[in-house]
DNA sequence: CCAACTACTTAGTGATACTATGTAGTGGTA
DNA sequence: TACCACTACATAGTATCACTAAGTAGTTGG
């Protein structure tokens, strides 16, 4: 159910200020989303560097290894705007078809 | 996008009354749908009747071959009705993303 | 020193929708 | 009557996206 959402998701988060993988799946946990698991995130992080949506940078950490932030480049905000345009419809369309006809 | 969706819209339009491939496509175009194929509906009809959801009857049209019609079962309800309730969970979790911190 | 937590990576799999194509009945029209 | 448009179903192959599972490694506290 969360196919095509969860990555509108992650860029999302990202885009609220430069994160990480990690803590990235804490707040899509946070959130609900409580059976999202760190290799879900980071293939989709994987995927959003490939497709040039992001920049990163390796940062040592207090807590453990260091960790790779992520910030929204133009692209990444674009796609961003465009997820949550589909968003829009996909949930206009849904209320509608739920609430018709009773 | 649709994925996770679409189904379920299947679903709910099967369960508004007895009806077929080729007009739940149409259904779903006029809903907004634009890009849905009949192929991706007989697809999602085909599983639907696999996974015991529907029952079906073949009948003659009157504008062409013979029509393929499906009902929801007990289980295709109850299908539904979870479906719903997934819907309505994350769409409360995205409007809960989407408006935070503004 | 080892358990728990932090943190990243990736190969393999599964679910779901899309692409493309084929078959066939019916009706209108040139 | 020959053809085209529309109705209607079916399916093999592909792509996308998330999930499973396993591994590596740094840090801290008991």
């Amino acid at each position: 159910m969360l196919k095509g959402v969860l990555e509108g998701c992650v860029l999302e988060i990202i885009n609220r200020g430069e994160t990480y993988g990690y803590e990235i799946t804490r707040r899509l946990n946070a959130l609900g989303f409580t059976d999202v698991v760190e290799g879900t995130v980071y293939t989709i992080l994987v995927r959003l560097e490939k497709n040039n949506l992001v920049d990163t940078e390796k940062k040592p950490s207090d807590m453990g290894p260091p960790r790779k932030f992520f910030v929204l480049n133009d692209a990444g905000r674009e796609e961003l705007r465009k997820f949550w345009e589909k968003w829009a419809f996909l949930s206009s369309k849904m209320n509608e078809l739920k609430e018709r006809e009773r």
